[in-house]
DNA sequence: TCTATTATTCCAGTATTCTCGAAACGATAG
DNA sequence: CTATCGTTTCGAGAATACTGGAATAATAGA
C-alpha cells in the first residue's frame, strides 16, 4: 500500500462512527450487512451512516452489493492488510513492531 | 490499546503532515530529531508543525524532550505496536490478517 | 543584561468535515 | 402502474481542523 492509499484509509477509520462500522463488518465476515440493519445497530440516522459508508467506501475498506432490494455491505480484508503492512513497514521500524503486539503464538513466518 | 485510543491514534496519523513527522521520527530512532530539523525537512511552517506535533504527542505517538535550546521529539514505539495490534485484533477478523498479507495464497480462516 | 537561537502559543481567517431532515431514487411485489 | 421498502443524495447549518504570521518563552553565550 502506497502512502496516499495508508492516508486515505486510516482518515477513513479516524472517526467513531466508521470504526464501528468497520468493526462491525469484519466480525459480520464476508457475508456482510445490510446497511438499514448497520444503522440499526449502531443508533445511527440513515443519512449520516450512508455518509460514512460512501467514506470507507472511497476509501477501499468495504464493498457495496445489492441483494434484492438491500444495499449490503461487507468490509475489505485486503485493503485493512494492507494498511497494517503499511504501518508495519513505514512506521515500526521494521517488522519488529506489529509481532510483539498481541498474543500470536508462533506462527510467525521468520523473515 | 482500548477503542478510544486507537481512534485518537487513527486521527492523529490521519494527515499527511503528521504522517510524514512520523514516519521521520520512526526512520531516526530513539535518538530523535529537534522540531527545527523536521520542519525544514517537510518544509512546513513552524507553527504549522508545532500544532502537529501537538497532536501527534496528545495521541501518545511521539514524545519529547529537552536538550539545551531544542526540543527533541521521537516515536513512541510502544503506541504504535498498540494501534497496529489493535487493528489487528479488532479489524482483521483476528490473528489472520497482517501475517496473510503478502505471501500466503489461501491460508483462509478455517471457522 | 543584551542578543541570538530555538521553538511554542496566540489569533484570525479559511477550509473541511459532520449531521440529519426532506426529497429523490431504484428495486420489487401486486 | 402504483405502492412500498430500503437506501441514497441534497442542502444548509454547526462543529472542527488547518494554516501561518506575529508575539512570547526558554536557553545560552558574551
Amino acid at each position: 500500500m502506497k502512502k496516499d492509499a495508508a492516508l486515505t484509509a486510516l482518515g477513513a477509520l479516524a472517526h467513531e462512527h466508521r470504526l464501528g462500522v468497520f468493526r462491525l463488518l469484519v466480525q459480520a465476515g464476508p457475508a456482510g450487512v445490510p446497511a438499514g440493519q448497520i444503522a440499526e445497530k449502531l443508533r445511527v440516522p440513515g443519512s449520516s451512516l450512508s455518509f460514512h459508508l460512501a467514506h470507507l467506501r472511497r476509501a477501499g475498506l468495504i464493498s457495496q452489493r445489492r441483494e434484492s432490494r438491500s444495499l449490503i455491505y461487507s468490509a475489505n480484508f485486503d485493503a485493512m492488510n494492507g494498511l497494517v503492512g503499511f504501518l508495519t513497514e513505514n512506521c515500526c521500524g521494521g517488522a519488529l513492531c506489529a509481532p510483539v503486539a498481541a498474543q500470536i503464538p508462533n506462527r510467525r513466518k521468520a523473515s
